[in-house]
RNA sequence: GAGGCUGUAGCUCAGUCGGUAGAGCAACGGACUUUUAAUCCGUAGGUCUUGGGUUCGAGCCCCAACAGCCUCACCA
């Protein structure tokens, strides 16, 4: 049985509150009764839910044998119970293991809730249901604690569905505080620092961050169907390519090498395009080391998508059914609401082009270089020496991108701000590119891929007037340009921000709502927890 | 990086005009064999984020630091 020893004393923190010296005393007390405070393997328990599931068989029996079926749920049960000729509740035996959530003594007896993830129930432990053993142990019960219950399952006479102890097992001790039983946690530091706590106690915070599973389950099942493979690139590079984004930098010692950490998926997928992966994809994590806003965190999750012999358009009807999946894998509906926002991602999407938005968000001829130039000095934009293209891609970011509602689908962009992207074939000014936006925010980013190795040294090599290099994904790879004159088939090539889409299916404001841990400065004093 | 808001008991929050700290829950002791945010009686619990300043006196006013949130910038 229990091979605890003597409790370890309480490690440093002599700043020990009232509670948790209350809950080490307790602890004292279960290992001196010979039971283990950690708790053990506990096999053959049922999911709450499922015990609730078990109502059905719960059945009054009058003292003649006769059998009756209980009134639905609704009906006064206490006064249908006083109605009935003598006799008991009958119900299935059942076992669970969740948290104690409530706690309420009623003289000899105890009302326990636990809580599991699939739900919540109430335990009744009597004195002289549970032996002087078992009721020494439910006095040494706090809220927080794991225990494990045998017992049957019946309804109270108030009708609350009960499970009736007939023996307790002790699971695990929790040694701090938990936050207010019908408040929760508020503070949205400490939910994000504690996120363990958050997801005890916050309602829906388990079910958020289920739902963002569900729907990164969906978008594999998706691709699984249509063919596409997923592989694991390096996150180590040795130059952050494929997206305008600063890296983090980092270091090898024993090859004492410079490493950055990826900023995007894209260069190395398309390496295994070259390679005959002719679909291929990987949803991993990148790391940018931008700022953090509701909308952006240092590390955050991408899907990338390539097909051979797609283009932009192949991706586009790819994105729609990918996010057209997620919703019917979470049970939504194509009417989402976000922000206040009404979203109806009934497909398919709306599809316009750059030039068209730009016209009519910012009134003004999208040819018209000094026309623009003039619009973005009212700005505030500095327009002196750079790219026309460019100084349009800024006033349409400032002027355009916060109006696109959506779901829409942006098209065919000036092709001078997409080093990656194939040229259109009737219009080389113009890239086979679109982003798909939804409340004003980018959600996915797709290409026709340049595959022709010449042209795309060539972008590498051409800086645009008034970029800096580590803004612009024209940062030169020379493996890369040499993976692509060994031949890479015409293609088309996705990239989808999974956190974003995840926040506008859950309905979060924030960014951080859907990230488990999301980036936080250090605590100032470790150990203490606040 | 800039600006705004916030920081009070373990948790959720009050705190008036600047006069030395309050509630609910939680904890501890007690009553109660059908409660369900149980109830009732009693007890304990505070470096008011930190450091300066003004003042006879600061949770409150001023300055700075730290942390979180929001807006902006960078970016997706």
């Amino acid at each position: 049985m229990s091979m605890t020893e003597t409790p370890a004393p309480a490690p440093e923190s002599d700043d020990a509150s009232l509670h948790v010296a209350a809950r080490r005393e307790k602890l004292r007390k279960l290992t001196a009764l010979g039971i283990d405070p950690w708790g053990g393997r506990f096999d053959d328990h049922q999911g709450v839910g499922a015990i609730r599931h078990r109502t059905g068989e719960i059945f009054y029996q009058t003292e003649t044998g006769e059998q009756i079926i209980l009134p639905d749920e609704g009906t006064d049960f206490r006064a249908w119970l006083a109605a009935q000729p003598k006799g008991e509740l009958h119900g299935p035996r059942v076992r669970a293991a969740g948290r104690i959530v409530l706690r309420r003594t009623a003289g000899k007896l105890l009302f326990i809730d636990i809580r599991d993830w699939s739900g919540q129930v109430q335990i009744l432990v009597g004195m002289n249901q549970v032996g002087p053993e078992g009721w020494e142990l439910a006095q040494l019960l706090d809220l927080g604690d794991l225990i494990g219950v045998d017992g049957v399952l019946r309804r109270t006479k108030t009708g609350e569905l009960t499970i009736f102890a007939e023996r307790l097992h002790f699971l695990t001790k929790m040694l701090e505080p938990p936050p207010d039983k019908h408040h929760g946690l508020h503070d949205v530091e400490l939910r994000q620092r504690m996120r363990y706590l958050d997801l005890l106690y916050t309602d829906g915070a388990q079910e958020r961050f289920l739902k963002r599973t569900k729907i990164v389950q969906s978008i594999r099942r998706t691709l699984g169907e249509q063919g596409y493979v997923e592989v694991e690139g390096p996150t180590l590079h040795t130059i952050a390519g494929g997206a305008a984004a600063r890296p983090f930098l980092t270091h090898h010692n024993a090859l004492d090498m410079k490493l950055f950490m990826r900023i995007a998926l894209e260069l190395h997928l398309k390496r295994l395009l070259v390679g005959g992966i002719e679909r291929v994809y990987e949803l991993g994590r990148v790391y940018r080391n931008e700022g953090i806003s509701p909308r952006h965190n240092p590390e955050f999750t991408m899907l990338e998508v390539y097909q051979a012999y797609g283009n932009y358009e192949t991706m586009m009807e790819l994105t729609e059914k990918l996010i057209v999946d997620a919703i019917h894998a979470t049970g939504d509906h194509y009417q989402v609401t976000w922000h206040d926002q009404q979203v109806d991602f009934t497909p398919p999407f709306q599809r316009r082009s750059y030039d068209e938005l730009f016209a009519e968000h910012v009134g003004v001829d999208p040819h018209d270089h000094d026309a623009i130039r003039k619009v973005a000095a009212e700005i505030g934009f500095d327009t002196a020496g750079r790219d026309p293209d460019v100084i349009k891609s800024d006033v349409f970011e400032e002027k355009v991108e916060d109006k696109l509602h959506g779901p829409i689908f942006v098209i065919d962009y000036p092709a001078s701000i997409c080093p990656l992207t194939k040229r259109s074939k009737s219009n080389p000014q113009i890239a086979e590119r679109f982003e798909l936006y939804v409340c004003g925010m980018e959600l996915a980013n797709a290409y026709t891929e340049l595959n022709d190795p010449d042209m795309q040294e060539q972008l590498f090599r051409t800086q645009l007037t008034g970029q800096k290099e580590e803004d612009s994904m024209a940062k030169m790879d020379h493996d890369f340009i040499r993976a692509l004159r060994h031949g890479m088939p015409p293609a088309g090539g996705l990239g989808i921000g999974i956190d974003r889409l995840v926040m506008l299916l859950t309905g979060s404001a924030s960014i951080r709502d859907v990230i488990l841990f999301p980036l936080l400065r250090e605590e100032k004093e470790a150990g203490n927890d606040k």
